[in-house]
Formats: C-alpha cells, structure tokens, sequence
RNA sequence: UCCUCAGUAGCUCAGUUGGUUAGAGCAACGGACUGUUAAUCCGUGGGUCGUAAGUUCGAGUCUUACCUGGGGAGCCA
C-alpha cells in the first residue's frame, strides 16, 4: 500500500478507506483496553491520532512505542468518537521502524526553552514551533523564485567565494589549502599566496551584489539568493555567520522604482506566508507571539512611510526622548533612533533614503547635493533594517573618484568598473536578509531559531 | 568586542546573614483507570551544584580567572 501524508488524511473525507501513513510519535495516552497514538510525519503542524486495541497489538508492543519511536501504520479512515478530531486511524497493523529510548530522549511532551533546544538541533525539527519555523521557511524561499519568476527576473548564480570585498567592511572567512601548520612565506615574510588554490587571497562572499549589478546589466532584472558569510564577532539575536540573502538587481531602475520594488516584494511574501501557512502562524500566534497574525496583516494592508534621512533626523532632534547616542546630521542612526522612528513615532514600516555619502558604500549614487546618496533602507518593527540598497553610481568618474577618496583598493574593482565605461546604465537593487524576514514573519525573536543549523561565534556543531 | 544577568536532577527553577542529610514541578519508571486530547490519580528512582584556584573550622552560597548561555550595545542583513 502507498503511503498516505497526515496533511492529506486530515481533510480527506474517505472515511472506511484503508491507509498507511508513517511518522514519528509525539504522544500516547490510554489505558488497559486501547491505547491513543498521536502520529505526525511533518507534512504538517497537526497529528493524526492512531487507535490502537491493546487485545489486538498486545502490551509489549505498545509499550515499545514511546514518544519519538517511528512507526509504520495501517488501518481503516474512521470518523473520530472523541473530541479535537475529525478523523482518526482504527490501526490494524503497526510496523515499528525504530525504537526511542524513553529515558534518554532528550524532546518531552511538554515545552522546551529555545536555548535547549539550541543545543539538540538534529532533533529540534521533530518540535511543533520548529516544525512549523521550517515549513514557513520553505514556502517564502518558494515564493521568493515565484514572485521574481512571474516577474520576469532571473535567478543568477553569484559566486560564493570570491577574491573582492564587495563593501569594503566586514570581516571575512579565508578560503585556502594551505597547509596551516606550515605556512608558506615570502622572502619578504608575508602569506605566500602564490601557491595557493586561486593563486591569490580568497574568501567567502559577504555579498553577491558586485557580481550582481553585472547581471543586471546584461540581462535587465535578476535577483540572487545564496548563503554570504560575515565573519564578525557578532553576538545578538539578529546576527549569523552564515546567513541567506536575497539581492535583486535591475537595470533603469531608479530609487523610486527600487523602493515599489521592495515594498511590493516584501508585501507579497507576507500574503503568500498568510494565504499558504494558516497552520503554522495559527500555532506560532498562539504560543509565540499573540500579535503575530495583526501584525502581518497590518503590514499587508498600509503603505510604508518614505521619507529622507535629513527629515528623519529632523523628528528625532525635535522629539522629546533623551537618546543614549546623541542624534545630528551626518551621525549614523543607531538602533534606538529607528526603533523610535518604526515603533513609536510612524508605527509602521519605514523607508529611510538619502543618507548622508560618508556613512554609506562608495557604489551609492550621488545625488546632486553633493553631499547625500540615493540610499534606501527599510525598517521593519522588532528587526530594524531588514532591507538595505541604493541607486548605483553608473558614472565611471564619479565611482572612481569615491573608490579613491575611500582609499578602497582600486585593482580590484576593474571589472566592476569597466561597466560603467562599456554601456553604463542607471540602475538599482537591494539586499533582503532572508532570516529577518522569517524571523518577522514566524515572531521567532532569536535569528538562532529561523534557521536549521545555524552558524555562530564559538558554534558549529551540527 | 563592550555592558549586564545567569549556569543546581533529563527539562524549568527554588535554595535564607556561609552551617552539617540539596528541594519542587514536569519528564522517566512502577501501578490504577473502558475513548484519551500537553489525559488524570497513587507511588519510585534520579545530583562531581559550569570548570579551576582561593578565603574559611566549614562553600551550592564569598573572591578571582576561564568556559558556556540569555538580554542590551556596536557592526550589519
């Protein structure tokens, strides 16, 4: 017989079918007479709820079946007697593929804390909350190829290790087959990386966006998404050392087209989360954060405040808060300057552009002020800046000229330069961090908990 | 990396001004119960108090260093 998904049984209508379904056990109840197996295989939050007649299964099998055990099940569709239901299987046979030690699995019927969870993350799938995290996950990468797809955009494959600094700033991971025990030197006593695999320093790719812009440049729109590495000393709950992103990039956009662009993308990702993952948000509302469901409504239904940094800048000095960090203009916004702005002042997602040139990356497009980029970051509540892109600079000399008073090392960008010597074009993109967005999302508050392994300082264990 | 809080049973935690035999709930295990819904009820077992050093007659409790984790900050997505 074929196997049956739980996620389909559970809105069949067949009752008096004969099925098999396979999974994992979460809970069993009963007493001397009949035994209650509450089933799940994953295709969804939900259970199936397997009955078993002790006269028929004997109590030596049924007492190998514990929670976690991972059984095989036949029986008959049938409408459930008891209550929190429908349906149910009467089992007629039951396989068990593998046993679980009771005493030593470390998942209970009750809840765990996150941080426990952390530390078993081969088994945090087999969770309700992980379950329905992984599930969310998957469908908004899927929606993500939807949404560009339809658009006509085109998924470009963007280097993951790489021999330039896309920005300039963050530290890197090192790619190499040196030996590290027996480095090889220069006579000069420098790394000789002459020998090494590139014949020069690589690392992993912090991000896909130079690479990118030629793309768009080429083809009209495309976006990526890939892994990017950072290898800061980052230790907050919005930061990994691995994490996902997604960077389109599109020929004669300008920063208006940009901002419609992000705006609408992110807004479909969350009516795409809300019209396919009921289940899922059902539960993370109901055990994670009571407002979750209001909140990704409410962003789907009103438009985000756009507004110049020089504006922003302007509400803050003029408000009545006493910030930690002072606030001016040219001054970097710090975190509690854009959660006043998000969550207290507009109370809706914000769209910050212009920002002054000296704070922001030297491929941003001047505008004719001279002194300000055509910048845009997205601020959403809870995460902070979950979008962040510009206009390009498509102007050879005025690239070069910012490359140069960065003091950025001008070798490397030849390639990405000699775009804008050979058929420049205006153009723009963005970079959306994939798990902020899950994070917003599911209401998962740590970063650590919206991806299945993931990558921190001092972890790499699974 | 900085600030701050924490680390005691499988899990979540309590543990008094330092005091002699370390506590609870849940889980597990044994039993009861004729359809349960995180079932319920009765009972049982379970500990190198994060690691190392120090102070003291005596340390889970005080001091120092280190490790690990949470929260906040910086960097950013």
């Amino acid at each position: 017989m074929k196997q049956t998904k739980i996620r389909t049984l559970l809105s069949s209508h067949n009752t008096g079918e004969n099925v098999l379904v396979k999974g994992w056990v979460r809970t069993k109840r009963g007493n001397k007479n009949i035994a209650f197996i509450a089933l799940n295989d994953g295709s969804t939050i939900k259970n199936i709820q397997v009955v078993a007649d002790v006269s028929v299964f004997g109590e030596n099998l049924l007492k190998e079946i514990t929670t976690g055990t991972c059984l095989a099940v036949t029986g008959k569709l049938v409408e459930s007697q008891g209550q929190g239901q429908n349906v149910e299987i009467a089992a007629t046979s039951i396989d068990i593929y593998g046993k679980c030690d009771a005493e030593t699995y470390p998942l209970q019927k009750k809840g765990h804390s996150m941080e426990f969870l952390r530390e078993i993350a081969h088994l945090r799938p087999r969770t309700n909350t992980f379950g329905a995290v992984l599930r969310i996950r998957h469908a908004i990468a899927f929606a993500i190829h939807k949404y560009f797809n339809d658009k006509g955009f085109f998924y470009l494959h963007t280097p993951i290790i790489t021999g330039s600094d896309a920005e300039g700033a963050g530290e890197m991971f090192h790619v190499t087959t040196l030996d590290m025990g027996n480095v090889p030197r220069t006579e000069t006593g420098a790394v000789d990386f002459s020998i090494d695999f590139f014949g020069k320093p690589t690392n992993l790719t912090v991000s896909g966006q130079l690479e990118g812009e030629l793309g768009a440049l080429a083809l009209g729109e495309i976006y990526t998404f890939g892994p990017t590495f950072r290898a800061e000393n980052s230790n907050t709950p919005r930061h990994l050392a691995e994490f996902w992103m997604i960077e389109p990039e599109m020929a004669f956009y300008e920063l208006n087209d940009n901002m419609d662009l992000a705006e609408d993308f992110v807004k479909y990702l969350i009516r795409y989360a809300l019209d396919n993952c009921h289940d899922d948000l059902e539960f993370l509302n109901n055990m994670i954060d009571k407002g979750l469901l209001d909140r990704l409504r409410f962003v789907t239904e009103n438009e985000f405040v756009r507004m110049t940094y020089t504006d922003a800048v302007k509400i803050l000095v003029d408000s009545a808060e006493k910030w930690e960090y002072p606030v001016g203009w040219g001054k970097d916004l710090q975190a509690e300057h854009e959660r006043y702005l998000v969550e207290k002042h507009f109370k809706r997602p914000l769209i910050l552009t212009d920002y002054p040139k000296e704070i922001k990356a030297f491929y941003m497009k001047m505008n004719d002020d001279g002194k300000t980029v055509r910048a845009m970051d997205v601020l959403f509540p809870g995460i902070g800046e979950i979008i962040g892109g510009s206009q390009r600079e498509e102007n050879y000399d005025k690239l070069l000229q910012r490359i140069r008073e960065m003091n950025l090392p001008e070798r490397i960008y030849w390639w990405y330069l000699e775009t804008r010597k050979f058929g420049t074009a205006p153009h723009s993109g963005f970079g959306l961090g994939f798990e902020r967005m899950i994070q917003f999302v599911t209401g998962m508050s740590n970063i650590r908990d919206v991806i299945p392994f993931p990558r921190t300082p001092k972890n790499a264990e699974f």
